[in-house]
DNA sequence: GATGGCAAAGTGGCCTGACCAATTCTAATC
DNA sequence: GATTAGAATTGGTCAGGCCACTTTGCCATC
């Protein structure tokens, strides 16, 4: 029973042009933002069919590495390969978000207040400021994911930045956004802002275990205001 | 300025194709394991060409959902919709990978104390002889990880099972798993075996405080001795 | 009757060439 | 100089075809 298994002669081939792709993301021969060829040049450059090329497009994209546009072209994303955005529901509700960031983020905010960095610390405060100035209305959801995924950067740790990316972008498909603003507009946006001034009152002093508790606070605080919205729901 | 978006009138084709094949799955009409309609069948049912069903089949199989197999056919994966073994290297390190570990686990081990089923205990503990007897053979690696993923399927959140089995699978990726055995070998099968013990028990008695520990103990003790392991080198 | 081999059918892998729709660019026009 | 109509570019999709690999089942052989 040797099991021996490969000569994987031949890879499909479009995952072959996916790798190559993928590299010139990676060696910085093409940064986020720009375009590459077009399909059909590139076709012409590794002498595959179009629909070779399409197929590797379509797996890139998928990855999340790419943004196709149509008419316009193949851009790379800013994003990088980052846990792509399912394709298909993955399933996982509201309350299971919440408990993960409830264990991972106060880490992460600790981890931040040590290593985050200056251009870091002003960019939180004016985003900070972006909440207050925006009282409650919708657009501050994504100014809250900004302040979170820009710690989680913060924190220096690719794999934590990509999880708590990955959380936001379930937590939009979950059904959470839609009651996010209703939420605020019933439980009053105060309290939500003390508890990131908090938080980055505890980073700009660098206290990392201010700064876990600070996040610990906020995250509980969320999960009993999403356990109030829910409540009685199926969501 | 209102920048109506939306009539995603339509969405591009192989997308369609995709949603519509995992609303399959996912409602359970084709179980893991079956086999789909040929690319041919799809296509004249879904009144759609044959490119399309395959650009769909690709995105769904970079998502997970499904393996393609030359000349046999297509099929539906056993794993489910997971995060996505990523086409492209994603760049994370054995000490991120660690480091994450070392935040996440300890409390899944702290939530599966409580929630676990007995039969995943008898599994466990099935696991746990398994090890013994392999005594730090390759194949250890493997029952490792079913060990460490179990645990994390039965704190019940999904989000955090899926969380450690993409952990698994960067560090199979990231150069960590070509020393393992090696590892083994330098420090002794036995420190590793007690650890996994010490975990099995907390869980056995149900005992969070002692299953958050057990499991920091042990990861404390991974991560050590992978700074051992890739001292000087450049991973 | 069981075994082994071989051919046909089925399936995915890949290509050529074409046409459509959205976007972008260009140049003529006002 | 700004506007706008048309041309060029780019991705979106389709049709049909050929190849290589797998599976299946028939048939000759043992």
């Amino acid at each position: 029973m040797v099991k021996l298994e490969p000569l994987p002669s031949s890879e499909r081939l479009y995952i072959r042009v996916a790798r190559r792709i993928a590299d010139l993301v990676k060696a910085g021969d093409v940064k986020p933002g720009d375009r590459l060829p077009s399909e059909r040049v590139l076709a012409d450059m590794l002498r595959v069919s179009r629909p070779s090329i399409r197929e590797a497009m379509i797996a890139l994209e998928v990855s999340g590495l790419i943004e196709v546009r149509t008419g316009s072209g193949i851009f790379v994303t800013h994003g990088g390969s980052s846990i792509s955005t399912p394709l298909v529901d993955s399933g996982i509700g509201p309350f299971e978000i919440l408990e993960m960031r409830l264990v991972l983020e106060p880490e992460i905010c600790a981890l931040a207040a040590e290593r985050i960095s200056d251009a870091a610390l002003q960019r939180l405060s004016e985003l900070f400021h972006s909440m207050v100035d925006l009282n409650g209305r919708p657009e501050m959801e994504a100014i809250d994911r900004e302040f979170h995924t820009l710690i989680a950067a913060e924190a220096e740790n690719t794999a934590m930045a990509q999880t708590v990316e990955w959380l936001w972008r379930l937590r939009v498909q979950s059904g959470f956004s839609r009651g996010y603003h209703r939420l605020i507009v019933e439980e009053g946006i105060f309290p939500t802002l003390e508890e990131h001034k908090a938080i980055l009152d505890a980073l700009t002093q660098r206290d990392p275990e201010a700064a876990r508790q600070a996040m610990t606070t906020h995250l509980l605080a969320a999960t009993e205001s999403a356990a109030r919205h829910f409540e009685g729901t199926s969501a």
